[in-house]
DNA sequence: TTGTTATTCAACCTTTTGGTTGAGGGTCAT
DNA sequence: ATGACCCTCAACCAAAAGGTTGAATAACAA
């Protein structure tokens, strides 16, 4: 349905966001451990969370006073299918993917997201 | 760059947006015939024209009194790429992305875009 | 029980988004 | 030159987005 893909195209189109989601490319993370590198209060941190949850990006689960949040990777198979639609790229390779999200790592520590270096 | 992402993914979560570039896709078209079919006016239209052109996911060129749209396929590369990292999908045949794009132009029709049934 | 930790809720604020209308500037035909 | 057509600009508006703080809830630990 159309309002699926508003709600991802939206989600991903934050920067925080898509650092979370990088985060979570490696493994599933309790809401502060998510929070910890943003330079940015709990509460804006959950609400994106909430945000991606309700994209189907991310799923939450409560275990003890702990919210574990997991990736949900086929949330992005309906978009990626529409997008390729558009064009006639090579088949994507990993390789590509890792530069993407080296860049995408460094630029958001840089301006948005994770602060490791100062 | 981030910003760039950005843009993409904000332009593409519009549903206006995506059936504009769903149009693109068959044929270039000057600005009044893009909103041709949308229940708004041609301001906002011209609006989202230039959402898409500052995503760089289309090119607008003046011939004459016409301006004219069409697709810029190579932009959907970067996040197609990005997206494509977080799943396994299979690669993407263009028999998926044809049924999306129906259901897509279906429930945009019904709810947000082209008026053809009343 | 008391306190600490984990997370959300509620209220608020500012900026952005997506729409409107009306005026205006090019471009073409007569 | 006059007028019709194509498109954008400017000013405005309502609603949504993204952030804040402080209080509230829930689960564990002492």
């Amino acid at each position: 349905m159309s309002a699926q893909l508003d709600a991802i195209f939206a989600a991903l189109a934050d920067p925080t966001r898509r650092a979370i989601l990088s985060m979570l490319l490696e493994d599933d993370m309790a809401v502060t451990d998510v929070a910890e590198p943003f330079d940015m209060s709990l509460a804006a941190i959950s609400k994106h969370l909430i945000v991606l949850e309700r994209a189907g990006l991310i799923a939450q689960e409560k275990r003890g006073r702990l919210k574990w949040c997991k990736l949900e990777p086929s949330a992005l198979q309906s978009p990626s299918v529409w997008m390729q639609g558009f064009g006639q790229f090579d088949p994507v390779n990993l390789d590509d993917f890792e530069k993407f999200l080296a860049a995408e790592i460094k630029s958001v520590s840089s301006d948005a997201g994770p602060v490791e270096q100062e």
